[in-house]
RNA sequence: GGGAUCUUAGCUCAGCUGGGAGAGCAUCUGCCUUACAAGCAGAGGGUCAUAGGUUCGAGCCCUAUAGGUCCCACCA
């Protein structure tokens, strides 16, 4: 056992140390046991081209807590990790790195190209797992999945053939998000709306057979009108109800359409014309359908204009725009450019604009599905953390669309369908058919797209954990307990695994999601690779260590709301594992050599009781805390009662029994044991915020137990609360502080001891006090110390500090100085009768009195008196004064 | 357009179900006191955005206003 601690701790070598012991030992390790009960975790699986972000280390932090908590409550716990394909992301890194060497990935070729990929998965894929670790996450690796290993895509396969013969999986022409940079199809939730200032172009439509006779309409996309067929109006529009039904000619292409009649058209706004072009818009795909119209697609997959674009074929769609516009205005055309902020859809990876286009897409039907996952929230058996959460939940499925799963892309779990090459017939199954069951052939093609990633990652709960099989794993730990995640993917996963779980589990994936905000920059910015404002956690932990990013991360700050990173914060949490270092230490030191004997109850100081019932209060409330997840109000409370009560106070008040136990071994051996027992209840309670520094500390400090994160978790006993001790203590600390105050407005330098006086009325307080003399002489910085009952050989011009138990005296013959104490008592006196004034002001109320509950009177009443007492004795030093 | 959220000490933020305003950092004063100067002891600093309301009592609940942030949304 080496007691040999630094003078500050250093936590390089000490984390990766006990890292690989916790591996080495599989404390990690979770098996299903009937004997035990299981709480369950799931890692929301990072991408593997991802980089470890402050993300998610709070993220695995919180999830780190939960997990290592429970553990030590004796749970079986599970932390289940793995990563994700991310297929768009991994995707476009390989067709970058394919880039620099020259290669064009459809040169390649399909198969090629995914070998690439896999080889760039395995070499960069367990970066971020091993970034992760050095976290100290606890997550149990032996189980580590992949979203695109076997058993994951397995599970897809069945999900994807069992809704579709279930009718909610279907293939439909439809209009859909495109992304021309990608050029892949994206779902509703991939695509962000951001305001950007634009034009509204005004033209002119001519009206066929009426020369000079034009419809004006407004567009912010001019390029569209190549796949104008019709211009709506509103129905109960006055102003145009002669053009309903006559023809207009489309301007530059010469294409005949008609005007329409459309409620959706909205009078006010714009011309009260507009244009449609079906194709190309959501919702004139919706009036185009009411009308029968053409759906005149004019954009390629790249955003170019189309063959159906005549003579602007192959003009990118903003080169397109400029040309239109130009030859509208020399044709008389165009009528007015006018500004226009509206809101564009962009691509949430790659921010591109996207393109609404009409393609043929595969959709998963959701009204029916979202239905168990709206019940679930609205019932109370999944619960929403902080429960705002709740509302944005519903508000997404309120107004839930089907959800486009296909993508036009090659990594993924590529769609189970294959077609006819002879009646193009589609076959749903889990292998290519061997023959068609409409006209008997026998070749098929399986369709090129894959899957959206999110298809994989909803049914993460429990693909990981062996489903479709009935596994026993599955069986014991589903469903999950908690989900902790950035509220940022709500939409993209959390309501997908939910209304996955009921599906295909037939009951819910967990029954917490505990949302936590983002970490931002210093100014409040979001932390980006563009901005290149973000801080690498890896660089916290080099320089700060593990432990001191975690607390930083987990403090001072509210249950879902985004975090402000400040180095000076991590600094701080530094200083604490410091501080916690050197308590220990200091304990180590003087246990050295030593056996300790566990005392009798009866041996135990009020001091060790005091402490003793605050370990044991403070255990009661981080579980509380703790288990209604308020992860930084638990970690508040123990840094409060280490730092302030135990290192302030506590081992303040032992160490005259520590220095003297050559003459007092037993009182010693109390002391160092009630310190020992103290600090490793202490430990416990911090460990899953800080796991390395409190291990190496917990495994140095005593040797009967090989981790602390196996150690049992502590529990409140009745019998360690000790009340009357508490009053006494907190009598001790009051008149001590009243001291050290009084010294310092005195100008009494810490060197100069003195002989005071402590006067208590009380004959059980004052025995009490009397108990506690060489406590308050050493804190005090006392000489000698009186405790008497009256006023008996106290000079007339002593100073006093007056608490609510006491007063007490300290003749300073040399120091004193009349008028300063006086000016000191006043303010004292000022102090009390603004105390006086809001009590007597309380109770005097009669309607408070008649009211409020009793207890809150009695309160009230107590402090009352107190200050009543306290007023007595310092106006009685003023008379005394003059 | 709908919704959420925030506005508390110089800075960043806590403040759980309404019952005498807190922390960290910063500032000021004094201390190298045999665990820790990454420390110890003291101090200053806030009409809790504004205006109403409910209540014996409001930072906390309700309504409105102002400003900030964010999410959702098919007005061309």
């Amino acid at each position: 056992m080496a007691k040999e601690l630094a003078k500050t701790y250093d936590p390089k070598g000490i984390e990766d140390r006990l890292y690989q012991k916790w591996e080495d030992n599989k404390y990690f390790h979770a098996k299903a046991d009937r004997s035990k009960k299981p709480f369950t975790i799931v890692m929301p699986p990072p991408n593997i081209t991802g980089q470890l972000h402050m993300g998610h280390a709070l993220d695995n932090t919180m999830q780190d807590i939960l997990i290592r908590y429970k553990r030590m409550q004796g749970y079986n716990a599970l932390w289940q990790p793995g990563t994700d394909h991310a297929s768009i992301s991994t995707e476009v890194k390989v067709i970058e790195a394919l880039k620099k060497e020259g290669i064009d990935k459809n040169d390649l070729g399909r198969e090629k190209f995914l070998e690439r990929v896999w080889q760039w998965r395995d070499e960069y894929g367990g970066r971020i797992v091993k970034q992760l670790k050095k976290m100290g996450s606890s997550a149990d690796w032996d189980r580590e999945r992949f979203t695109m290993d076997e058993g994951c895509s397995h599970a897809v396969q069945e999900v994807f053939i069992k809704l579709y013969e279930k009718g909610w999986i279907y293939k439909g022409s439809r209009i859909v998000n495109w992304c021309p940079v990608c050029k892949t199809s994206i779902s509703d939730a991939e695509v962000e709306h951001e305001e950007q200032d634009g034009s509204f172009w005004h033209i002119n439509y001519p009206v066929k057979g009426e020369e000079g006779r034009f419809v004006e309409i407004a567009t912010t996309r001019p390029e569209t009108m190549l796949g104008d067929t019709a211009v709506a109006v509103n129905p109960e529009d006055e102003r145009y109800q002669d053009l309903i039904g006559k023809t207009l000619i489309l301007p530059l292409v010469g294409r005949e359409i008609p005007v329409v009649a459309d409620s959706y058209v909205d009078r006010e706004f714009g011309t009260g014309c507009v244009k449609i072009a079906p194709a190309d818009d959501p919702n004139y795909f919706e009036v185009g359908k009411r009308h029968n119209l053409p759906e005149i697609n004019v954009m390629n997959d790249d955003a170019t204009i189309n063959k159906n674009g005549g003579k602007y074929e192959g003009m990118d769609r903003y080169e397109a725009r400029t040309q239109i516009v130009k030859e509208l205005d020399e044709q008389g055309l165009l009528v007015k450019i006018v500004p226009h902020a509206h809101n564009v859809g962009t691509h949430d990876r790659c921010k591109t604009t996207v393109e609404p286009l009409v393609k043929q897409q595969w959709f998963v039907k959701m009204d029916e599905m979202i239905r168990p996952a709206v019940e679930a929230v609205k019932k109370g058996e999944i619960r929403l953390l902080p429960e705002r959460m709740e509302k944005i939940y519903f508000n997404w499925t309120d107004n839930i669309r089907d959800w486009c799963i296909s993508r036009q892309l090659w990594w993924g779990h590529r769609i189970p369908a294959y077609y006819c090459e002879e009646c193009g017939e589609i076959v749903v199954a889990r292998e290519m058919p061997k023959e068609c069951p409409k006209c008997g052939c026998g070749h098929f093609t399986q369709d090129p797209d894959t899957l959206d990633t999110w298809f994989s990652s909803a049914l993460w709960p429990f693909s990981t954990l062996g489903w479709p099989d009935k596994t026993e794993d599955l069986d014991y730990f589903y469903p999950n307990d908690v989900l902790v995640t950035g509220y940022d993917i709500i939409f993209f996963w959390v309501i997908r695994m939910i209304f996955s779980g009921y599906e295909h589990m037939g009951d819910k994936p967990f029954h917490t999601v505990l949302f936590h905000g983002l970490i931002r920059d210093s100014q409040g910015r979001k932390m980006s690779k563009s901005l290149g404002n973000g801080i690498d956690p890896l660089e916290v932990i080099e320089k700060y260590g593990a432990d001191a990013l975690r607390l930083t991360l987990i403090t001072g700050n509210a249950p879902g709301n985004d975090m402000r990173f400040y180095w000076e914060r991590v600094e701080a949490s530094r200083n604490f594992a410091n501080k916690v270092w050197n308590a220990s230490r200091y304990i180590m030191m003087n246990l050295e050599g030593q056996t300790l004997r566990q005392p009798a109850p009866s041996e135990l100081a009020a001091s060790d009781r005091w402490i003793l019932s605050k370990a044991n209060t403070l255990a009661k409330e981080v579980t509380e805390n703790m288990d209604k997840f308020e992860l930084g109000i638990a970690v508040q409370k123990v840094y409060d009662f280490i730092w302030d009560e135990f290192c302030d106070w506590y081992i303040e008040m032992t160490k005259s029994r520590i220095w003297k136990k050559e003459e007092d071994p037993e009182s010693a051996n109390t002391a160092l044991w009630t310190l020992k027992t103290v600090l490793t209840q202490g430990l416990k309670l911090l460990h899953p915020y800080m796991p390395f520094i409190t291990e190496e500390i917990f495994c140095t400090l005593q040797s009967e137990e090989e981790t602390i994160m196996l150690s049992q978790w502590p529990v409140y006993r009745e019998e360690w609360q000790f009340a009357r001790e508490e009053a006494v203590v907190d009598q001790v600390k009051e008149a001590v502080r009243a001291v050290r105050n009084l010294r310092a407005e005195m100008d009494v330098p810490p060197s100069r001891k003195a002989h005071m006086y402590l006067v208590c009325e009380d004959t059980g307080n004052a025995a009490a006090f009397e108990s506690q003399r060489e406590i308050l002489m050493a804190l005090m910085g006392a000489s000698g110390l009186k405790v008497q009952q009256g006023k008996e050989g106290i000079a007339e011009d002593a100073v006093s500090a007056v608490t609510s138990a006491a007063v007490i005296y300290i003749p300073l013959e040399d120091l004193v100085d009349l008028e300063k104490e006086r000016e000191r008592l006043n303010k004292e006196k000022e102090k009390l009768e603004r105390e006086l004034a809001r009590s007597n002001g309380m109770l005097g109320n009669e309607k408070f009195v008649s009211r409020a509950p009793q207890a809150k009177i009695d309160e009230e009443k107590a402090k009352l008196a107190k200050y009543q007492q306290m007023m007595e004795q310092v106006c009685q030093r003023l008379k005394q004064l003059g």
